[in-house]
RNA sequence: GCGGGAAUAACUCAAUGGUAGAGUGUCACCUUCCCAAGGUGAUGGUUGCGGGUUCGAUCCCCGUUUCCCGCUCCA
């Protein structure tokens, strides 16, 4: 990881707390672990991605309808997603080297273990009473045995160790031990992933409910409410917008990696025999999405998943991923997620979520193509690839490059100077913009370089100029935030000129 | 969860075992007809938090929280 990369990063993080896009959450108490609040400019960002997707997946199409579900929902749906038991990662570390493996993944080896009471350095007075074990596989090389305690021991201020209590005994098929070196391993301790919490006052195990690691389940348990509702026919989709929840154990990466986050997810149901080119037009929609919306060619990219990195639902899988200062890394997955889902939850409910074919009088189970994507991912890289700095020294602008319709702030209005009329004129504008319900921002104060500069690290698009001329004329100058070229509107036209550029932007 | 590094004003950073400074920013007033101009003033910090050592700690020690890096994990 070079320098340069980390030093964007930071810069980043630095920008959107100054500026209003991303505080830390509970800042001051310290901040709480992985969590961040959206400030003023960073939810109108992440509103108008939400929009975008939203616009894009629903508003915009026949074959798409919405829906936003609870958070929590009946405890069953976990079962049978595979979430409760799939979620659970069992994991333990090697005493000695630190090193983490999941305990259902390690070998069961045969040998002789080596028991010791502790051990006592040869030159001094220092001793230790831990105990600690090591397996000596078949053929067993007590010696070598001997040494990886002694290292163990030397980790715990044992300068040379002299090992004490040394017993033997044969064992077989155990996964106690680190099968590179024999060192005992910790206990199992499980990670669920899913959030727990009770629902009601009475804190017991029957109470508990989880809040949702993904929000797909929502539309699959709703599938036949929802078409029989909207009387939607295959193919068709399922789409929502909302908070999930995961207890990832290495959150991190700004908002990259976080414990709440939000989603994108639309299930497209399918009938089976077409799912292979569905998943192929969602996988190239969903990219272009990204183009459309201005991440750069170079930055985005289409990894597909090897066989053995499939969730246990999926056919088929591919990333869109985002090159970020930290690395490539996954915006959004499609997946082919077949017939699972719906299938274990009609067998678990007992309800059964089939739809009935009119051509061939059956009871058929479609496939479903997933395009999930994390809006906060998103949003982080529609901040990055936007992030531009042009210019040296004096001349140095910070730009934030946002396609039009993700700015926070669609227009400035802006006074030339305070005086002769101007700010009570730049307001008139304002006024008639907010009326126009376009996001805008009225800036009297300091010199109209500072605004222009100011507009630019948020991501302005255009600013309003109320100059000499508009006094004389009636004409304001609309200044693009990309090229910083000027021109001339009648101000009464504004609203309409602005309309139509956001509108074809 | 492990190992390493960091934490001082809103931001970027100084400084010192004797209760902290600068630049930027922000605000007010003045000035200013086009890209972070200038002037004056103001705003700002229990030095992340909690203990300990000390006459005295932002500095030394311990714990803790958060962030970053590396493991590990990742539906």
């Amino acid at each position: 990881m070079s320098g340069n990369r980390q030093d964007k990063m930071a810069t980043i993080v630095a920008l959107c707390k100054r500026r209003g896009f991303i505080f830390q959450s509970s800042e001051i108490y310290g901040g709480l672990n992985s969590c961040w609040d959206y400030g003023p400019l960073g939810v109108e960002l992440k509103r108008n991605v939400k929009e975008a997707w939203w616009k894009s997946m629903v508003s915009s199409r026949r074959d798409i309808v919405g829906i936003d579900a609870s958070i929590l929902m009946h405890p069953k749906v976990w079962e049978a997603s595979g979430h409760l038991k799939g979620f659970t990662d069992p994991l333990v570390d090697c005493l000695l080297t630190k090193k983490r493996f999941r305990a259902d993944d390690i070998e069961p080896q045969s040998g002789t273990v080596l028991h010791f009471t502790g051990a006592k350095d040869r030159e001094s007075d220092a001793a230790i009473t831990e105990p600690y074990s090591v397996l000596a596989k078949t053929p067993a090389d007590f010696d070598k045995a001997r040494k990886t305690a002694r290292e163990f021991y030397q980790q715990r201020s044992i300068v040379k160790p002299e090992l004490l209590g040394e017993t033997t005994e044969e064992v077989e098929n155990t996964t106690g031990f680190n099968p590179e070196n024999g060192g005992k391993l910790t206990e199992a301790r499980n990670f669920n992933l899913m959030f727990r919490t009770f629902m009601g006052p009475v804190e017991d195990a029957s109470s508990t409910v989880y809040m949702r690691p993904e929000t797909a389940q929502g539309i699959f348990v709703n599938f036949l409410n929802v078409q029989q509702a909207s009387r939607m026919k295959i193919p068709f989709g399922i789409a929502q917008i909302g908070k999930s929840f995961r207890n990832e154990i290495t959150p991190g990466n700004f908002t990259y990696r976080t414990r709440e986050f939000e989603q994108m997810e639309m299930e497209y149901f399918v009938p089976p025999e077409e799912d292979e080119n569905w998943y192929e037009y969602w996988k190239n929609t969903r990219f272009n999405w990204y183009l459309e919306y201005g991440i750069k060619k170079e930055n985005i990219r289409l990894r597909d998943h090897e066989k053995n990195e499939l969730a246990h639902y999926a056919k088929a899988c591919v990333d869109v991923e985002y090159k970020f200062p930290f690395g490539w890394s996954e915006l959004e997955g499609i997946a082919n997620r077949t017939d699972f889902d719906l299938k274990q939850h009609s067998n678990s409910s007992g309800k059964s979520l089939a739809l009935f074919d009119e051509e061939t009088k059956e009871h058929m189970f479609p496939f479903v193509i997933e395009p999930a994507a994390g809006a906060d991912r998103a949003t982080l890289a529609f901040l990055i690839d936007s992030y531009d700095v042009e210019g040296e020294g004096k001349d140095k602008r910070t730009v934030l490059r946002f396609h039009p319709s993700l700015s926070p702030i669609k227009v400035a209005s802006l006074p030339l100077v305070k005086r002769d009329g101007m700010p009570e004129k730049a307001e008139k504008i304002y006024n008639d913009l907010l009326s126009h319900s376009i996001s805008s921002f009225l800036d009297i104060n300091l010199s109209i370089g500072r605004r222009y500069a100011r507009q630019d690290e948020a991501g302005t698009p255009y600013c309003i100029t109320v100059d000499g001329q508009t006094m004389e004329d009636g004409t304001v100058t609309i200044r693009e935030r990309d090229t910083r070229e000027q021109y001339r509107v009648a101000s009464d036209s504004v609203v309409e000129c602005i309309t139509s550029k956001l509108r074809n932007a």
